[in-house]
DNA sequence: TTATGCTGTTCGCATATACTCATAAACGAC
DNA sequence: GTCGTTTATGAGTATATGCGAACAGCATAA
């Protein structure tokens, strides 16, 4: 087997690692936006969001439809919220975990 | 808010941007192992392997038990398995997506 | 039609930093 | 001393990131 899933997986965490890409995804939650209001909501250069889509569009996590002078923007697969929201958990146990550490100090 | 949980995650997704790191992971998915087992399981240096579970030791994804010679680690918290089976769905979903553009050129 | 402006993309640059892997040495338990 | 594990070191490679400028596409005003 030439190709291990484990190489897909760790490509795609890969993407994931970075905060603008990450908060551009928590922002198509609610559905289609456009560059600019993806910008304005992040406080991030627009280029450097275009940036950040196309790696996001590289690698198939967003699809874009053009309307008039606008790009909307929205996610392809729904199943990448999982994925944030499976690591929001783990941060919430962590937190736990470092809350009754310091329980134990007093 | 100093700390946003996009950083939080983005940093555990960088942890997780490693085949070897997500095979490993993997391979603790049965139980715990030794050092050893874990790099014969996976054909990699055994320094290498101890170097990838600092990393995953650093971030709290494991723990470590000490037993005579041997170092037996396991996983700390199983939602990490959460984000490595949600990933593998956005895979699957992606070949479906695959397997149907190549159907349309039939 | 031409001019103007808005939106988004891309390029080039500068800068910094990071990652992986392998070898070898050190460490701790027995 | 031996076994299992950890750490130090270094080479090589790669990559990220952000910014500003230039550019292209579309729409509307003149």
């Amino acid at each position: 087997m030439p190709f291990k899933a484990s190489h897909f997986k760790s490509d795609l965490f890969k993407v994931l690692s970075n905060p603008v890409r990450i908060q551009i995804l928590d922002a198509l939650r609610v559905g289609e936006r456009s560059v600019n209001d993806i910008a304005e909501w992040l406080e991030v250069e627009p280029s450097s969001i275009s940036q950040q889509l196309a790696v996001l569009r590289s690698r198939n996590l967003v699809t874009s439809r053009k309307q008039g002078n606008f790009v909307f923007y929205s996610i392809r697969d729904p199943a990448v919220f999982k994925i944030l929201d499976a690591a929001l958990e783990v941060f919430n146990n962590h937190l736990v975990d470092v809350r009754d550490a310091l329980e134990k100090l007093e």
